[in-house]
DNA sequence: ACGAGGTCGCGTCAGTAAAG
DNA sequence: CTTTACTGACGCGACCTCGT
């Protein structure tokens, strides 16, 4: 298998999971199609046919939903039934469940053709459409949170930086030194004051200051930063987006920034070239439109980044629900075992 | 030591839904 | 209609494990 190939089902595995989980609530759980990790590890989990001795439980009461007394009505091979109070009282407050109840939804719109009883070949085209539009994973957890109270918030991590009000600069932390890889030095000081310094050079151009503005013109999170150059015939302003922290100065005639997360010395992307007056010349609109698409390679960089945080919170959401299901089912059957042994007395 | 296979994280593109 | 946020898909590189 290639190894694009191998990814590709590897991810694969994540996106159906919602879907099989659906599939086997649906028709009764006999879904195989996953035989592997984490999906089938789910699959077993989620789906009923790993408790065959449970067939002939049914739970009293149509609205056995969360809260109310879990009284089970279990008929005993005899044909006697017993009314039994459970091991577990009272449905634990479940890690994930809209989730399900969205896919479910979504499992009968694809359903809703009965007679398409072979229709093992749910056209894929229609589940990657249904799947494409499930909610976001902050969506589906915070929705969750709201449900109850053992679950997780996503909350947008707080890094330092965006735990500051929103009218202090990203860059207003405690003074804070970058070295870019010119051998200049940033420092940023409390006051949002961006000093450059070019320790190499005879001292002619030894600091220059960037002053920072909050006017309202940017969009909220961005800071514009005021660059005044010494050489320079005008200020020059441009955006630095929230999340990120600063700038690069590079050598040459057209001095170009990069931003940098703090923590990272990987250079994300230059943000700008530095560009005389107004945007006319056909340059100038390349420059533009290229900065632009910088900004917007940034901004997906960190979505990017964001989600994936966001889905392997929920695939651990997802596990943790396992976990529960698990030991709930071993109660269960633990309990019908025992109601078994209670209500048919060995009669030799 | 070396190669193959597996896993993980990243950056990017493309498509979609929601907001403005 | 445009912009923005989100996310699946893809390709890539780095790292690890295992068999030879």
């Amino acid at each position: 298998m290639s190894k694009c190939g191998r990814k590709k089902y590897f991810k694969t595995n994540l996106r159906q999971m919602t879907m099989e989980t659906v599939e086997s609530q649906q028709d009764g759980g006999v879904t195989n199609s996953v035989a592997e990790s984490k999906s089938a590890h789910m699959q077993t989990q989620t789906g009923q046919n790993s408790v065959p001795t449970l067939a002939q439980v049914s739970v009293a009461g149509s609205g056995t939903g969360r809260g109310s007394p879990a009284v089970t009505l279990v008929q005993l091979p005899s044909g006697q039934t017993v009314h039994v109070r459970g091991v577990i009282q009272t449905p634990q407050p479940s890690v994930i469940q809209s989730p399900q109840i969205q896919t479910v939804q979504v499992a009968t719109i694809a359903e809703t053709d009965e007679s398409a009883e072979s229709e093992d070949v749910i056209d894929s085209h229609k589940r990657r459409e249904i799947l494409s539009r499930r909610p976001s994973y902050r969506k589906i957890l915070n929705e969750l949170s709201s449900d109850g109270p053992g679950v997780p918030k996503i909350e947008e991590e707080k890094s330092e930086e965006e735990r500051t009000p929103p009218h202090i600069a990203t860059m207003a932390v405690p003074t804070s030194i970058y070295q870019t890889s010119t051998g200049q030095y940033i420092a940023i000081a409390q006051g949002g004051t961006i000093q450059i310094s070019n320790p190499g050079s005879d001292g002619v151009q030894g600091l220059q200051a960037l002053t920072m503005t909050n006017s309202g013109a940017p969009p909220p999170g961005a800071t514009i930063v005021q660059y005044a150059a010494q050489s320079a015939d005008g200020t020059q302003q441009f955006f630095v987006p929230g999340s990120q922290v600063v700038v690069q100065a590079a050598t040459g005639d057209m001095p170009t920034y990069q931003i940098r997360a703090p923590t990272t010395a990987l250079p994300q992307g230059v943000v700008m070239a530095a560009s005389p007056g107004s945007l006319h010349s056909p340059q100038q609109l390349a420059e533009e439109a290229t900065r632009k698409r910088e900004l917007r390679l940034m901004k997906n960089r960190e979505a990017a980044k964001e989600c994936r945080r966001r889905k392997k919170e929920y695939v651990k959401c997802l596990e943790s629900r396992v976990a529960v299901l698990e030991v709930q089912n071993k109660k269960l059957i633990e309990e019908l075992e025992t109601l078994k042994d209670i209500c048919s007395p060995k009669t030799d």
